[in-house]
DNA sequence: CTGAAAGCGCTAACAG
DNA sequence: CTGTTAGCGCTTTCAG
């Protein structure tokens, strides 16, 4: 049943078989071969929890996600597994579930068991409390996407995000250019959607242009929505911008399915710049400000594993975020 | 630290303490609110790994995904979830990686280790080897999606799948229909591809029409194979279907993509079917075959938990798949 | 290179 | 309703 069995069979002792079951080079090359193969024929299967419990390492960390179903938070959350899965460590999923999801319950109820080493918070900014009460679990913690205060983050600078976006959209010649955003979502408290919000103002400042404020709508983050928004937005010929810059890839395919449903052709009548580098924008000639959420998520657990070691901690370098131009965008007519 | 401390300050031995922050009926209700009150202040955070040692269960169950990226599993996995939280339990996310993902380390090296209380496994074939290990855990399994020898699965009987939308097509006086699906996701060794396959071969025999070679296309169940395989297909405008049933709602999207560039109006010249009821197909009125993942992911849960407690083990009824028409398909010209 | 003994922090009978 | 006594299965000093 347990390492015991291995012990008795071999004549060994317990801790001999740990110590050869781990590899450790203290063990003669014979034994570590016989315990290995008796532990097989005997379908031995290790115990976490004990080994945890002995060591005060679970071999786990915890990734906090405030919904699942959106292409950022799966990209980031199969780069943190990939480089959790190189250091043979196990990724527990913590999903907030969105606004019904009993966010506190979530919290205290699970997270803060020990289960696991450290957490990889995905856009989240916690409030006093959620810190106070994470702090007591006392492991490392990293933030993926907007900053968090007190947290170290690994993502790209929202506000250059903006600035590139913007940059590109006015040297071509726009002045007349709306903005798709977000708000928070829904009591999610995420940073990201503000701080794009803030760089487009800035940005648009800095080219001397004023945004309209009847040109920044919301398209809730979702393809969905950025149909919706679009549509509205586009829908007095008489007072259109020429130019879009949408927060995220998925409004920006949802605006152009809006605009070619308004009758409008994508560059000529209507510019659009999407943020983030989705697969489907790829393929249907979006320009972006891509990112690279999935190495952004290797970064992260690299940085919180080596936290967990006991390593320095030094700073992080924003990552990546590049202009990628398509074909849709172009010079106004 | 551990429940020791709040034994002494309250005066209360090991056992009652522990009780009380279970809140087990057995105990005063004073004494539950003296003890929960010593343990916050004390910031007691509960030692998972010593709970699961003394008790043998972990909380904990696995999901085991071929990989994460897909809107099947994205959904499936947030219904899983929800169904674990609900119940108090901890999800421990198993990415195989796709092709790459050394498949087998990835099982002995972290499924096989007690973490978990069960496994619900995503789509995947398990071959011997892998069925023999998973054995020696001896913790319930389920797999959603195509059916596994051996194991209960929750999901839409695939053939009832293909046939629902061949008889759609055909009912409204389409005989030149194509099919695109997709190959085992590079040994992946997925069945729902199969299983849809020979469901559309099925069903046109049964309607009295015959599958042309050339119209069975590859779109490896992505938008942008389904743009490229859509292209292919309509390349010869001599020789072209009139309707083309996808195995997935995004190949589908893809070869909306890939009519429209060949000029080819939706649905009066090509008709177009998908299967699952991607949000996206929504937005673009793309009919459908809809499932509910996250409704699968709820059940296996549930069936796996109740498993776990030891309740009879029912046989799981197929998940609904339904016909949805929405502007894609219509009679042909 | 191997063994003996002492826990890791909690739960579970069994008594009161 | 509460306390006592044993472990759960592994790791880790400390000695050989």
């Amino acid at each position: 049943m347990g390492i015991q069995e291995i012990a008795t069979v071999t004549g060994l002792s317990k801790s001999t078989v740990s110590r050869a079951l781990r590899g450790l080079p203290s063990v003669a090359g014979t034994t570590i071969d016989q315990v290995r193969r008796v532990a097989d024929e005997l379908g031995y299967v290790p115990s976490s929890a004990a080994a945890g419990l002995a060591t005060g390492r679970q071999r786990a960390v915890g990734v906090v996600v405030p919904v699942i179903d959106r292409w950022f938070y799966v990209k980031a959350l199969g780069g943190v597994d990939a480089e959790l899965r190189r250091a043979g460590h196990d990724l527990v999923l913590y999903n907030l579930g969105g606004p019904g999801g009993d966010r506190d319950r979530a919290f205290r109820r699970s997270m803060l068991r020990h289960r696991v080493d450290a957490l990889v918070l995905l856009s989240l900014v916690l409030d006093e409390t959620e810190r106070a009460e994470l702090e007591l679990a006392r492991h490392p913690m990293i933030v993926i996407g907007g900053p968090a205060p007190g947290l170290r983050n690994v993502g790209v600078d929202d506000a250059v995000v903006s600035h590139l976006a913007v940059r590109h959209l006015v040297s071509l010649g726009h002045r007349a250019v709306a903005y798709m955003g977000g708000q928070d979502e829904d009591g999610m408290n995420v940073a990201v959607p503000y701080l794009r919000h803030d760089g487009f103002v800035d940005a648009m400042a800095s080219c001397g242009v004023d945004p309209r404020p009847t040109w920044m709508v919301d398209g809730r983050f979702s393809f969905a929505g950025g149909v919706e928004a679009g549509a509205a937005l586009l829908a007095d010929p008489t007072d259109r911008p020429t130019a879009v810059f949408c927060a995220s890839d998925e409004m920006a395919l949802g605006l152009l399915l809006a605009a070619s449903r308004a009758g409008l052709r994508v560059p000529e009548d209507l510019s659009v710049i999407g943020v983030d580098g989705h697969e489907y924008g790829a393929t249907v000639g979006l320009t972006t400000i891509a990112q690279d959420p999935e190495d952004q998520g290797r970064t992260a657990a690299r940085a919180v594993l080596a936290e967990v070691e006991g390593l320095p901690t030094g700073p992080l370098t924003p990552a990546a975020a590049e202009l990628v131009v398509r074909g849709t965008t172009a010079p106004p007519r």
